[in-house]
DNA sequence: TGTACATCAGTGAACGCGCGTTCACTGATGTAC
DNA sequence: TGTACATCAGTGAACGCGCGTTCACTGATGTAC
């Protein structure tokens, strides 16, 4: 009681965003417990006051930056019609700005592998967190799509969101740029609503599962 | 001249091929140089008589695990009709065998962002590898497709098989390998050549630069 | 209103471990005579 | 053919550094009287 109730929460949570920051950026292994407190502004000897160990601080910061994401992308969409919002999502996705600040951008992209590593409760966040953002996804594809292959739809949008920031980020800065809207247009085409644009509404092949 | 001709390369070669494996299964940091030498039957402390550091054979690893995915995949569609390849190389690579083992997989999909924060010639055999890969999948893709739009497949086509696994191995197992098919199941219908299903071999939206 | 006290977030030194790297050495091998 | 020698891949102990974690302490704060 002695202390200002909000005060520690308020700690904790620049120590998390810290957190969430630095890891992205540099990776798990190569951001310290240090590193992190100095961020926040901390001695690092503070820090068990607030977490029982590192690997707990990185479950709490694959929150944060989950979170972080998914308002980030809700608000770029949010005042496109209802049949923009997919292509709309995928352009905030795949821009440069995304390609170039890993530290405010998709954990996933970022720490993919490395969250995939860990154990306990990172991968059970990493997992809730991809459930999630495939759920939205795929209420974001037109209802006009047969459920099967909304369902492909979403999870193709995804994989080549995650897939395209990673692969660019592997490139020299130029091709990365191009390769990024290279990746827009054909998310632009293989979403397109083919409605209304030839004879029939569906010509695409039904989800079958391969051999 | 005192000690086999050969005999250093082959330890050499035994060395990479370990730190190759190593690393896609447990990450660049997780790896010691130790853990290397004695899966290659070696104390640690010959590993500088074959690298300068561990940096060095992190670029070696590289080179290796780029060229033995580059043969696993050539093999597995070489039996295949030209006009299947494409197809059949993303089967092989968004499988379920893929998925459990990233020690013998794709190095950009089991240390991606790790590669990306690294520099000098890890950072060029990236780049180069990444380049190499486009081209292939391009080359792939049906000559009947106009060339904007053949970059934007094969982009695409990358990006998503990349972001497949990497989103796959994030999930619980069952959900997994459904999401693997999806994506497969995706990139059938975007990459299908479309000639002879519609009125028009060309119904899809022309290649345009995104706002 | 003022003072003594209890609490606990935060400090900073220290510990212990693992890892990359170095180094003096060994012993298997090919060469020279 | 046999023997002495030079080479150098590989050994294993040691070094030094960084990092996660611990711990005795501090000092700002709210409470009790």
């Amino acid at each position: 009681m002695p202390w200002p109730e909000e005060r520690k929460k308020e700690t904790r949570a620049r120590i998390i965003r810290a957190a969430a920051a630095a890891f992205r950026k540099h990776g798990l292994a190569q951001v310290g417990v240090a590193d992190i407190m100095r961020q926040a502004g901390l001695t690092h000897g503070g820090f068990y006051a607030h977490f029982a160990s590192k690997d707990a601080l990185v479950a709490d910061a694959l929150v944060q930056a989950i979170a972080e994401v998914e308002e980030a992308l809700s608000r770029s969409i949010k005042d496109d019609a209802l049949e923009e919002r997919l292509l709309s999502m995928v352009r905030a996705y795949l821009s440069p700005g995304h390609f170039t600040h890993p530290e405010h951008g998709c954990p996933l992209a970022a720490l993919g592998p490395e969250l995939t590593r860990c154990d306990g409760q990172v991968r059970r966040t990493l997992a809730n967190g991809i459930r999630m953002r495939l759920k939205k996804l795929e209420e974001l594809v037109s209802t006009k799509v047969p459920p099967g292959e909304r369902r492909q739809r979403a999870a193709g949008a995804l994989a080549c969101m995650v897939g395209g920031l990673v692969v660019a980020r592997g490139m020299t800065e130029a091709e990365a740029l191009e390769f990024l809207k290279d990746c827009q247009g054909f998310l632009r085409t293989a979403l397109a609503d083919l409605a209304g644009q030839g004879p029939t509404p569906r010509q695409r092949q039904s989800p079958k599962t391969p051999d």
